[in-house]
DNA sequence: GCGACAAGTCAACAGACGTTGGCCTACAGT
DNA sequence: ACTGTAGGCCAACGTCTGTTGACTTGTCGC
């Protein structure tokens, strides 16, 4: 009933199985991601991935199961959030893979959808909630703030449209910062929008 | 050497197919969409979509093959285009199973991925040139403006994000107007981005 | 009426896929 | 030294895929 406190030897080859599964569902999708490719990517045999993950579905299940993490907005300046928030948007998707595997498979799969949905919802909401006027339609806002956030990481990393893929990150947060600073801490979609976020 | 002008009986199975690969490509994916299945759509057999279309590579070539047709934005007040297009936008993704097909299938394959590239590329760069201030950046903000519309795109009719999927037409119109305008017409990312399509 | 040609069907191929079960190997506990 | 067991490999299965070529049907000009 203990639980083994040292480590196995499965768990390394399980963990090389998880980051090669991620690498391959990042750049190939789920279709395309094929056991056997994850398998040699890893130096094991196929077979492998299904001891240790029951099935393919299995497998990205625990490859896309992760935390958002997003950091506490009450600890920043309110005229900063919009800014604050992208830049830890753009590190989290820049140094994990998880969230582009994500992204590329919920494109076309319904699981990885629902995942998608369940973290920017319970987890973007809250965030949402303690900086909008009271009275705010947090789920909007929320939705409003995915879409842009969703928006720059398709265009950047997954379609590569040259413009957004290729522009500076500090160009692109002073362009992208003031949006969501305005969709989430706006008293109303046609108020005025100026930003305050002149010297970050 | 002339052309036929009367239309063969192939004509209406070609459309046939064209239609029915168009709404599985934008459903399915590009990998989920069978020959099989799409024949069987279109009441033929899958030998036919050879015969037509060569590959399935070809079908999908065929089936994505249009144009954005964007308005010409001297017609309009330079201080709506943000609205507009957006309007236009969405009214174009609605009505044309194409564009939802070009998302889907872009983000596994790099062909669609490539002509939505040429679209966004080609097609919206003039408009923004059209609108934006002397000896601004026309690449980097047409990025922009492609990154939010298809960030509304992918949460609105791909993920279907419940915030932005059931948002009112006229609710989204007046959050995401705004946007587009500032990354249309603002003087500079952090200049002020007052709303002066206060009443549409 | 009849041949020619376009339109369409049928059956099959070769390859790739997820998945399975049997077999081997090396190390831990005794 | 012996043995149980976890970790790993191999070969194969059934199915589905894009794609092909031979055959059948229907329609139009003569």
């Amino acid at each position: 009933m203990s639980t083994e406190v040292r480590l196995r030897r499965s768990d390394a080859t399980r963990a090389a199985i998880l980051a090669a599964a991620r690498s391959r569902f990042a750049t190939d999708g789920y279709e395309r991601s094929t056991i056997r490719a994850i398998a040699a990517d890893a130096g094991i045999d196929p077979s492998m991935v299904m001891r240790y993950f029951g099935s393919k579905e299995g497998l990205f299940a625990a490859a896309a199961d992760f935390e958002l993490r997003l950091p506490d907005p009450r600890g920043m300046p309110r005229d900063h959030v919009g800014r604050l928030a992208f830049e830890y948007f753009l590190t989290r998707w820049e140094d994990d893979g998880t969230l582009q595997a994500l992204l590329r498979v919920g494109v076309t799969n319904e699981a990885a959808a629902q995942r998608l949905r369940q973290i920017f919802a319970d987890q973007l909401a809250p965030m949402v909630a303690a900086v909008a006027p009271a009275g705010a339609d947090v789920a909007a806002r929320a939705g409003l703030v995915a879409s842009q956030v969703l928006g720059v990481a398709l265009t950047r990393y997954v379609l590569r449209l040259p413009p957004v893929a290729g522009m500076p990150r500090d160009e692109l947060v002073r362009w992208v910062g003031p949006t969501l600073q305005r969709y989430f801490t706006a008293e109303d979609p046609v108020a005025d929008a100026s930003v305050s976020d002149r010297n970050p």
